[in-house]
DNA sequence: GAGCCGATATTCT
DNA sequence: GAATATCGGCTCC
């Protein structure tokens, strides 16, 4: 598969809300997990916002990598946040995951979460929901084998775009995306 | 519900 | 040392 055909290999800003409905599956120990993604944000080359903005490191290398794979980092110190890498290899940009709604192995997720609701509605809680943590950072969400994969979901309607949450450069960018409708909406 | 705040690891100045 | 792509507990309404 050459990389332009890659369905994540186009500008970040364009992937980002056809992930919108897309299922997000983990599946460990046995035990499936996944929710419908309802909120994206992106992070593009040239973006102050982004961690890839200084050129590739230790944390962000994984941004440089293929599109399609997992970019998963420490936020605060405490949570983790995934990303699905988007565009050519070398260009350091990717879709932050920010809220999902439960679609299978609610109990689990449950548990993980110490309660049964607000599951997946932020990027540390829907990663905590997962199980996934930063020795899943690399992962090929589109292999069938990967323990943490996207597949396609029910459709999206309409999805609105607004300025993205917690950054204070590149507010300007319009690159959160949210799905329209009271069943995908955060919370 | 909104607003404040502390926790905590890694990066950057 | 300061900042950070967050969250949960706490106070107020």
């Amino acid at each position: 598969v050459n990389e332009a055909s890659h369905p994540f290999a186009g500008v970040v800003d364009e992937v980002a809300p056809r992930l919108l409905g897309m299922v997000l599956i983990s599946a460990f120990g046995g035990v499936e997990c996944s929710v419908a993604l309802t909120e994206v944000e992106a992070y593009g080359q040239a973006d102050p916002a982004s961690h890839s903005f200084r050129g590739p490191s230790v944390r962000n290398r994984t941004m440089f990598g293929p599109p399609g794979h997992l970019y998963v980092y420490r936020s605060y110190g405490i949570h983790w946040c995934a990303n699905v890498v988007t565009g050519p290899a070398g260009e350091g940009a990717a879709v932050l995951l920010r809220c999902g709604v439960p679609v299978a192995g609610m109990s689990t997720m449950a548990l993980r979460r110490g309660r049964s609701d607000h599951l997946a509605d932020g990027p540390g809680k829907l990663c905590q929901a997962l199980a996934i943590d930063g020795s899943h950072d690399g992962l090929d969400l589109l292999d069938p084998e990967s323990p943490i994969r996207l597949a396609p979901g029910g459709p999206v309607r309409s999805w609105t775009a607004t300025h993205r949450i917690g950054i204070t450069r590149g507010t300007d960018r319009p690159w959160r995306f949210v799905a329209d409708g009271s069943s995908y909406l955060p919370g």
